[in-house]
DNA sequence: TTCTTAAGTAAATCACGATTTACAAAACAG
DNA sequence: CTGTTTTGTAAATCGTGATTTACTTAAGAA
């Protein structure tokens, strides 16, 4: 019984508990106060570990936002309702990680904000405004990615009354009509 | 001449001196990466007069942002062209310091998030919901600093190609209709 | 002028966390 | 088994930056 708990030492798996504890918390809280010790804490590992796995925090945080940015979230929506569908899919509670509060989080300090806007840009900008298509696709999906920057802030970092929770379906509607505005505008 | 450099000693104008410093460099760097050290070179002074004159950096930093949140740049546009004079305002080459960038940074600080919540709530949000009244105005008002922050997000903070420098009159369009759905949504 | 107080400075303190180092224990090949 | 390599740990190291302390200098009143 519990032959989990019987655990042979193995890189791959602790590299992999490392980078899966690492999104948890760095979607959690700002970069500067995700220390290693707690993720490496949270990982059952030792915070040296990082260095060996990962080479240093940024790297590490480079490749729990690159795991964690995915495209597919937004594409495979149908076009004509895709305003309808995205600001469901936002307003649900998360089940899985979301990577808008990192990009928040990595906005705020310097070394990661380059890492940030490169992989926002080649994992997800260029996907969606292939997807997009027509004229101005870059500018639409930038923008798409900028309404649902505007809402995960005030939803999930800076917390504030009407986006808190179970929200308005008016909010709702609201948040649908913008992104069908968007992506209607070709 | 030049009577402004025999400056004699003045703890109101020192003190007023480095609040502006602070304003500057909070809303270009990062929290953590804007230190006292470069706050109060810029302002000609010494940083150990920043816990003599404010108590500590977080109160410096929420006394420059309390003094950066205006809701009346928001709430002197007139109500049926909102959206186009607001979007003109955001895309304009700005002059004054903007406070969006130092509440992104603000959300990425544990230290600074309650503050940010607090202010921006107190200064703009009810003042915003006050002047927008109707069904929801505190949602709708929300929503408007929603579209604001993700918009200089990637403007200022993490740079996306379409909001940088001079934008498109397309986006300039789509953020005004936007903004306009929301003020006339009652 | 002299004395007191306010303003400013330089340097120590303190805390914290990433990274490195030196070491121990386990896996595994032969 | 035995020796080598891999994995993991504990404890230094190192840098940084906010805050505090002790001190110096200027301002202004008596």
């Amino acid at each position: 019984m519990e032959a989990r708990d019987v655990r042979k030492r193995d890189a791959a798996r602790t590299r992999e508990a490392i980078l899966v504890a690492a999104q948890q918390v760095f979607s959690a809280r700002p970069y500067g106060d995700a220390s290693l010790k707690e993720i490496t804490a949270l990982a059952g590992a030792n915070p040296a570990l990082v260095s060996r796995y990962f080479g240093s925090k940024e790297k590490l945080f480079e490749e729990a936002l690159s795991e964690t940015l995915d495209a597919g979230m937004l594409t495979n929506a149908p076009r004509e309702r895709f305003g309808e569908v995205i600001a469901d899919m936002f307003t649900a509670r998360a089940g899985r990680i979301n990577p808008l509060p990192m990009l928040v989080f990595a906005a705020a300090d310097k070394g990661t904000q380059a890492i940030a806007v490169r992989l926002l840009t080649e994992k997800t900008l260029k996907p969606v405004e292939a997807w997009i298509g027509g004229a101005h696709a870059e500018a639409r999906a930038a923008q798409i990615m900028a309404i649902a920057t505007g809402f995960f802030t005030y939803r999930l970092v800076l917390p504030l009354a009407p986006f808190e929770g179970e929200v308005s379906p008016e909010v709702k509607t609201w948040l649908a009509r913008s992104l069908q505005m968007i992506v209607d505008a070709d």
